[in-house]
DNA sequence: ACCGAAAATGCAAAGGATTGCATTTGCATT
DNA sequence: AATGCAAATGCAATCCTTTGCATTTTCGGT
């Protein structure tokens, strides 16, 4: 009689009686709600809202119920609870692939994004799930947001799936979209203003006097697309003005061989690079100490985007400022006012020149 | 009468009879299985083999089933069905908080690594959950493993949570961690040689002449230690080569600065600097640039970790190389067939010295 | 000691897909 | 036509938690 906590069959609750400390290993791991409510002695249901810390609840009758969770290091099971509550607490990150094929996440901008919005996502409470994309799946979109798994979705960078994200995003609240703006669209972004950002670094180059310029960079996607627009822009009326435009490919291993063999094709015929992003810089600069060049006095050099990296070459790097970090806060509040079902607009950010050494 | 499937009351049912090509938008989503039955007149369970692919359904029914799903852009609730398999498909992702407080996913090498790995993963089906991480919370792994939502788990880098890890390895079998092993440890890791490779780095510098060394990084983490014990292993009997320890901040924006500080201090007084990872090498290279001092004849520098922009840096760094995709791939076979229930054990990658420029 | 309100708990129906087992259907054989 | 077998389908339990509603307990007030 002095110890009858049997476990199951009717159960005998517990009084605080004797030895306070004398610890019981748990018998058998506990799997669900029921077997810790029979343990309680109490009924599922009174056990689901005293983890759930519900005030319906006795408080005592809570507390003994949390601690006999604790004890057996019962945690519940979330997929049910998950299928119960229609509400995840989980946002789907996406890359989209487009023309690349190969799903390598390696884009240090587009990784230095992913991570602050990571940061962002788990100081408001949720976690991130990053959905993979099979190449040449015209549904890719549709797939992730009606897996049921998911109360929101992020998508980094719109590559060439535009419309496709504009036909998910015509019935599906919670998306957000890095990327550009375009008034036609239904989609929510946030981004940079690129043209702006564009010009910006051709003024500067124009500035310092340079005149022959060359753009590096792939333009099928729309951001980029847009920084050459800019630059045009920015030379328009300048008779005296040159400008090349010199794609590059996409994938960061081949990026070093190209841009050197591209600089020694071009020769010594220019004067002023704007690369489309400080990986492509760093390659240019690396490129043109090979050759001897001096750096910015033969030839300028900005970069885009302002990663952390651009600090730390040699020369330091000129470049077109995206404040990233206030990317992903936009981004992440929009997401969340539209999971509320608010229609939160596109934010567009301002770009702004960051002259170091480079020009 | 030809044709009466009906489904039930309120539903209209089409017959092909007039118009094939006349296609009807669907009146509302379809919501579940049970609905999509209704409409193809068979029950629930049969919607479920046939969308499945079982075999055990007529290809006939099978094709209309999944036709009609497809028309009502049905798709099934992963919640649901997971719930019900106890299989998710998902492996979750950690970055465990140590030292570090903030969970700011920046650090350059594990991003490359988390490329890899979710390049991997994607490969085998997987998706990604990236699970964040309460600093001070001693049960994160417990949270994470348990909660129903992942068929295994990946951590990235032990920081200083060793013994919760292992903890945890000892009930939860499909768990990889990327980091140094110990004989006595029972978690599986993948991780590189550290050791071996801090003496690479040594020696290279002790080869080209140098032997007033440092050593910059932070050596709370297992895997900078044992780096800097292969760095004195180097130099052991080396009575004319002096060393010293310089402890770098962890987060990346303070680095710059720091590196910038602590070699001005250290003055003429080094000609060979062992960096602890690329990053820091790459900050030690500009900081000696701006500083005057050439590279490799004044002071030579070996990075770690060979990350890509090692080739893109002035002048190219000369580093110790892990093979990160050879380990990303470890570690997912690994988990592979811990999944499938076989012990697998760790891999340890052997290290090699990648003579670029800078030493 | 009884009443009524408030607090605490129990009950059972969702939530949506899967699957072992039972049943029906289809077809060939005798 | 009856029988047998295989193929196809239906049935209902199961995965586990949450929650609206009903029921019981508690307790203050008189």
């Amino acid at each position: 009689m002095t110890d009858n906590r049997d476990g199951h069959s009717d159960t005998i609750e517990r009084t605080a009686g004797h030895s306070p400390d004398e610890i019981v290993a748990p018998r058998q791991r506990i799997r669900n709600i029921t077997e810790l409510a029979r343990l309680a002695g109490v009924s599922p249901g009174t056990v689901s809202r005293a983890l759930a810390g519900k005030s319906l609840v006795n408080p005592q009758t809570r507390d003994r119920i949390q601690t006999l969770a604790r004890e057996h290091g019962f945690r519940l099971n979330q997929m049910a609870s998950r299928l119960r509550t229609q509400r995840t607490g989980v946002i789907g990150v996406v890359f989209p692939l487009g023309h690349e094929s190969r799903q390598h996440i390696s884009d240090p901008f587009f990784m230095t994004l992913f991570g602050y919005l990571a940061d962002e996502l788990t100081e408001s409470g949720h976690d991130i799930m990053l959905s993979r994309v099979i190449p040449g799946d015209t549904e890719w979109l549709d797939r992730i947001v009606d897996s049921g798994m998911l109360d929101g979705a992020l998508v980094i960078g719109q590559s060439d799936q535009s419309a496709v994200i504009d036909a998910v995003a015509s019935r599906y609240m919670p998306l957000v979209v890095w990327g550009t703006h375009h008034a036609d669209q239904i989609h929510c972004t946030v981004g940079s203003n690129n043209r702006l950002g564009g010009r910006l670094a051709a003024e500067r180059l124009l500035a310092i006097g340079k005149t022959r310029l060359a753009f590096l960079g792939e333009t099928r996607g729309p951001e980029i697309a847009d920084r050459l627009a800019g630059v045009r822009d920015a030379i328009a009326g300048r008779s005296d003005v040159v400008l090349r435009q010199v794609p590059t490919p996409l994938s960061s291993e081949a990026l070093g061989e190209h841009v050197v063999a591209q600089l020694a094709e071009l020769g010594d015929d220019l004067d002023g690079i704007v690369a489309a992003s400080d990986v492509i810089a760093m390659m240019v600069l690396r490129a043109l100490h090979e050759r001897g060049a001096r750096v910015p006095e033969q030839i300028a050099v900005v970069g885009f985007d302002d990663l952390p990296i651009a600090t730390s070459t040699v020369p330091q790097l000129t470049t077109v400022r995206q404040d990233i970090a206030g990317g992903a806060k936009a981004m992440v509040g929009a997401l969340m006012q539209r999971m509320a079902g608010i229609n939160a607009p596109a934010t567009i950010l301002q770009p702004e020149l960051v002259i170091r050494e480079s020009a």
